[in-house]
DNA sequence: CGGTAATCTAGAACAAGTTTCAGAACTGAA
DNA sequence: TTCAGTTCTGAAACTTGTTCTAGATTACCG
């Protein structure tokens, strides 16, 4: 919780591609986090325990993640890959892009409802994150986007007004979903927000032909 | 940091409306969290610090704010008032309500940018903050909501659909602050997207004749 | 003024995240 | 198989948020 460490250590992430051993330690050490984080949320992940619980020393948990939010950051990545593989299956069936975002988003806020302490854990994990969790918090987000960017289902590349629409609807995701875990926002508010957010990919769909756009702003 | 406190304990914000030397030890303790939180942000806010240098006990320090995120986010409020002050003088020139916003809120950016790191511990302190803090959060919550508003310039009361657009506004707001303040994005690209959240402004104007607008997606 | 309740202080104590260290276990190469 | 280097373990130590307690101060009321 140190603002930097000391000098950016190698890590795990880096180059040697895990013994068998160490990617079932990895795994159960994930599992544990999901599971504690499913029942009591942020607060009930504790570094301890989950060591202990995973059959691992501190020190080495440490060693695989180098902080209780990188641990959940992590766990996030890794249950959005479940996501995503879910949703793929079940692609959106409205015709209009901006309503299939929504109805893809809707489907993952669903999902999140079943298991509310999880959600919790990983959005709260997510948001509290700083600058040295920054490429894991990347990476979370860029799976976020080819969620959405797959639900739009273009037919080219996204032009820069659509990237920037897809981030205010990643913005408006990550946010009202903190506004719904700490219960000042209804479930039903959650989803009317997220579909006005979504309108912005129809309004960002062709409106490139003039200059305005962003630029329209003076400031 | 514990899910909830024993008995929701009468605290000071209740009835008893503060004794002068309260009101200046309040004082004291927010001005020493914006000091330290300037220089080093959230971590650099401690609490046995915070108090030493206020000139307060421990003990009074929880009394006053029963923790770390409670007295962030009322230094936050705090500031907010100042800013909203600030801003009342010279309102956004624009004709647009989406532009005034936006110019709104790029000028409140770039006061937060004079002191990153204080807005990087008033910031997370709000998204981190659990249940326990909701009410504080709530109401720096309906702070921003009427800077807002106010810079829309409305003639009459907004209706939901502006209050919906308004809010994704507010989550784009604080989500894209918290992606600038782990550099995971540039000030130009925090701009890009705040004025591409006000643009819903522009979409939820008039859009109230017909049902559909939010319930158009099937979801 | 005297008394009583609430508040404040100082400081210890506790909780959980993080670091450190000495030694055991494991890995890969000679 | 043996050796060197890495990884893992177990446990203590350290940090900082939070709680608790006993006694001093203060505020208020008669």
């Amino acid at each position: 919780m140190t603002t930097e460490s000391r000098a950016a250590r190698p890590a795990l992430p880096a180059s040697p591609p895990l013994t068998e051993r160490q990617e079932a330690r990895r795994r159960r050490i994930l599992h544990t986090s999901a599971r504690l984080a499913g029942r009591g949320g942020f607060d009930a992940v504790q570094m301890r325990e989950v060591a202990e619980s995973s059959g691992v020393a501190l020190g080495t948990l440490y060693r695989y993640f180098p902080s209780k939010v990188h641990l959940l950051v992590a766990t996030m990545q890794d249950q959005l890959q479940h996501l995503h593989t879910t949703l793929r299956k079940r692609p959106p069936s409205d015709e209009d892009p901006g309503a299939r975002v929504a109805q893809t988003l809707m489907r993952a806020f669903r999902a999140l409802q079943r298991e509310p302490h999880l959600a919790d854990a990983m959005v709260r994990a997510l948001t509290f994150a700083d600058r040295s969790v920054s490429p894991e918090v990347d990476t979370v987000s860029r799976l976020t986007t080819t969620i959405i960017l797959d639900a739009m289902g273009l037919d080219g590349p996204p032009t820069p007004e659509q990237l920037s629409a897809v981030r205010v609807i990643e913005h408006t995701w990550h946010s009202a979903l903190i506004t719904w875990l700490s219960g000042r926002a209804s479930i039903a508010q959650v989803k009317i927000d997220i579909e006005m957010a979504c309108r912005l990919i129809g309004v960002a769909a062709g409106a490139d032909g003039d200059g305005s756009g962003a630029g329209a702003v003076t400031g």
